[in-house]
DNA sequence: TGATATTAGTTGCATAACTAACTATATGAT
DNA sequence: ATCATATAGTTAGTTATGCAACTAATATCA
C-alpha cells in the first residue's frame, strides 16, 4: 500500500541520488587518483570555458544550471588555483570575462581523457539509443519544470 | 572536433547538472511554498523511515547512498526540530536506531503527495515505458561503478 | 537631466557533501 | 584473558548549493 504511494518518489530517489552521484564521485576519484587537485564542479566550469573561452559570469551560470552566487565562489576558487582569471568587460564595467590561463589549457586533454573514461566505465552494457532516450527524458523534465516556473512567476 | 571529445561528459552534465537538480529543486520549493521547513535530504531519510522505522545509521547510509557524516549531520538535524530521535540498540551500543516522532508521522501523507505532484509535473510527457529504460539505465550505471569501485579495493 | 528599474556580481547565512582522523564498542585469535 | 582488528558513529576541515540582501554599473523614460 504503501509503496503505491511512494512509486514515483523512488524514482526521484533513484535519479538523484545514485547513478549520477556515483559517476560524479568515480570522476571524482578518478582525477584525485592522477594528481589533479580540481572538483568536478570546477571542471565543469572549465569543461564550458574550454569550449568558449572568456564567457561572463552570467553565461557561465546559464551553461553549467548554476545560480549566480554559486558561480562566484567557483570562479573564486578556481582564480585562487591560478586557473582562471576575470577582466573586466570593456564595454560593460559590470561584466567579468572569466578567462582561461595557460594552467588551465594544459589541464583540458588529460582531465577530458579522464572524463570519457569514467563515462565508458558507467556506460558499459548500455545502448547508444538508450543514452539517446535518457537524455531525451531529462531535456522534457527539465523543459516541464522551468516553463512551469515561468508560469508561476 | 572537440565536441567528439566532449559527447560523453556532456551527458555526465546533463544527467547531474540539470532534471535531477531541477526535480530537487522544485520539490524544495513545493515544501517550503506548503509550509513546510525540511530539506528534500531530510526528507529522503525520513522516507526511508516511514518505510520502515528504527534503522540504524549504518542502514539509512546505505538505503540513501550517502556516507556516515552525512548521516549523522542530517539525523542532527531531524532531531534539532524534533522529528526523529536516536536510541541505542538494546543488543549493541554502538548502534543508533533512528526513530520517527508523532510529529514526523504526520509529516508523511502531505509531504508523499508533494512529491507525487512533483514527480507528475516533471514527468509530463513522458511514457512509463521511458521511465522503465530511465531507471534501467541508472541501475546499470550505478552497478558498473559500484562493481568496478569493488575490484579496485 | 534625473529618478527609477534592471542587470552583473558579491556577501552572509544555513544545509549538505566528501575525506580523514578520531572515540567507543564489539569480535576473534591466540 | 588479552591484544589486534573491525564496526558504528562523531568531529573537523574544505567545497558546494540555495536563498536573501546587498553594491555597482547600466538602461529606461518622463
Amino acid at each position: 500500500m504503501i509503496n503505491n504511494h511512494f512509486r514515483r518518489g523512488e524514482l526521484y530517489s533513484v535519479i538523484n541520488g545514485m547513478a549520477s552521484t556515483a559517476v560524479a564521485r568515480r570522476l571524482q576519484k578518478n582525477f584525485r587518483n592522477a594528481g589533479l587537485d580540481i572538483t568536478i564542479e570546477q571542471w565543469s566550469v572549465l569543461y564550458h570555458l574550454w569550449k568558449e573561452d572568456g564567457l561572463s559570469q552570467q553565461e557561465l551560470c546559464v551553461r553549467t544550471f548554476r545560480d549566480k552566487p554559486s558561480i562566484t565562489r567557483l570562479i573564486d576558487n578556481l582564480e585562487k588555483q591560478s586557473l582562471v582569471k576575470r577582466v573586466a568587460s570593456p564595454t560593460d564595467r559590470r561584466i567579468n570575462l572569466v578567462q582561461l590561463t595557460d594552467t588551465a589549457l594544459e589541464l583540458q586533454h588529460i582531465t577530458i581523457d579522464l572524463a570519457n573514461q569514467t563515462m565508458a566505465e558507467a556506460l558499459v552494457g548500455v545502448e547508444k539509443h538508450e543514452i539517446e532516450m535518457v537524455k531525451s527524458v531529462f531535456q522534457r523534465v527539465y523543459d516541464n519544470l522551468t516553463m512551469a516556473t515561468l508560469e508561476v512567476l
